[in-house]
DNA sequence: TAGATTGTTAATCGATTAACAATC
DNA sequence: TAGATTGTTAATCGATTAACAATC
């Protein structure tokens, strides 16, 4: 990371790119920012600086070229890049990552599905058998695994995110609900359900 | 909402709680917000900051009383409610859900299923049926539902989420990758996967 | 040209961090 | 008492919003 860019700016840019793609099917060659926050409810002044700290994608008096704004801020995401996940936990929620498609249209795909149950190694989900999660550095050099995911449950998750991180994986994405500790070199993304759920209630209780 | 707190306040205020919980099984009566901020990796003045905002919760010179703090963290959370939930688009994602345990915890359970798919309709997933999404007004009054969780195609969800103010849920937790519309008297957590997903390529992709 | 819209600087707002008096 | 730790005020930091010159 060589620029300290905020969260908030990272993750805005998604939101940018998805809606830059609906533009781009409904061939709109051209949008402004005004009408790109609009559609998602933020600023026109927030858009551009957030575009504006990775260089200069539009033109003044005009507007976003759609099509290459989008290509621009794919390559700033890596979604160019073919990225390859191994999801270890293969219970509900790891069985269903690896049959979200939403994920494929992003540039990542499952490669590799781990557990640690007898009785699910061995069985095909979404065309994908799953492995002994004692062969994960095996499956991680074989496959070119770049992610992990953990789906596995929180107690079980910090000796998961050390053999990943040992297998040499370059990010890990974590379902578990629990802090987990990586060497800083690995990004690491939290998705803890359980925060959005209680904020939810939390809304609801307060009235 | 009487006061505005702010959402990264909210946004930690169950890590607070599911680390006192662990506290408690542990059998630790009282903690300082030093000990609760090195397992989270949150400032203790951080931590006494986020409390503070709802009450005096501590001892001076002591700490917290665990049991305590984490009454009272569920009760600002409303977790202490039996919040019901009603899961509309029972894919891969909606039946993970219709599944995940750790909801039942933290006072959430699933009473309905919905979805479109004639196929879908009527098939059992965790012992509940799934009834057709036409019968949603009928359903979330007979069942008491409170929430109403999204996991339909991005396309679907703003119809999905019309149909689940009108049918009178307290709130909606929406899984589709798309902006939704809903009067600002209805909370509306967004937990869109993808956002993460491309944090993490993106964080991946600079070094 | 007049109108539109970007990119960027300056102003504001809000959240985090630091400091410390109160007190157990 | 001395040491520990909270609750709260003040200082700092960072993110958002406003303003506007540049320019298509």
């Amino acid at each position: 990371m060589k620029k300290m860019i905020s969260q908030a700016t990272i993750d805005r840019l998604p939101l940018y790119f998805r809606t830059l793609r609906l533009f781009e099917d409904e061939k709109i060659p051209i949008i402004s920012s005004d009408e790109l926050g609009r559609r998602l409810d933020i600023t026109p002044e927030q858009i551009r600086k957030d575009l504006a700290t990775f260089g200069q994608f539009g033109r003044k008096g005009i507007g976003y070229d759609v099509h290459d704004l989008k290509e621009k801020l794919a390559n700033i995401l890596g979604l160019h890049k073919h990225w390859r996940l191994a999801i270890v936990g293969v219970g509900h929620l790891g069985g269903a990552l690896a049959n979200y498609v939403n994920f494929a249209s992003l540039g990542f795909s499952v490669v590799a599905l781990l557990d640690i149950n007898k009785k699910v190694v061995g069985t095909q989900v979404n065309g994908i058998k799953v492995a002994d999660v004692t062969r994960l550095n095996e499956i991680v050099a074989k496959d070119e695994v770049d992610i992990g995911v953990i789906t596995v449950p929180a107690q079980e998750a910090q000796g998961v995110a050390d053999l990943l991180v040992a297998s040499g994986v370059k990010g890990i994405w974590n379902f578990a609900p629990t802090k987990l500790n990586v060497p800083a070199t690995i990004p690491l993304i939290n998705e803890d359900l359980s925060i959005g759920l209680s904020a939810l209630s939390y809304y609801m209780t307060q009235e």
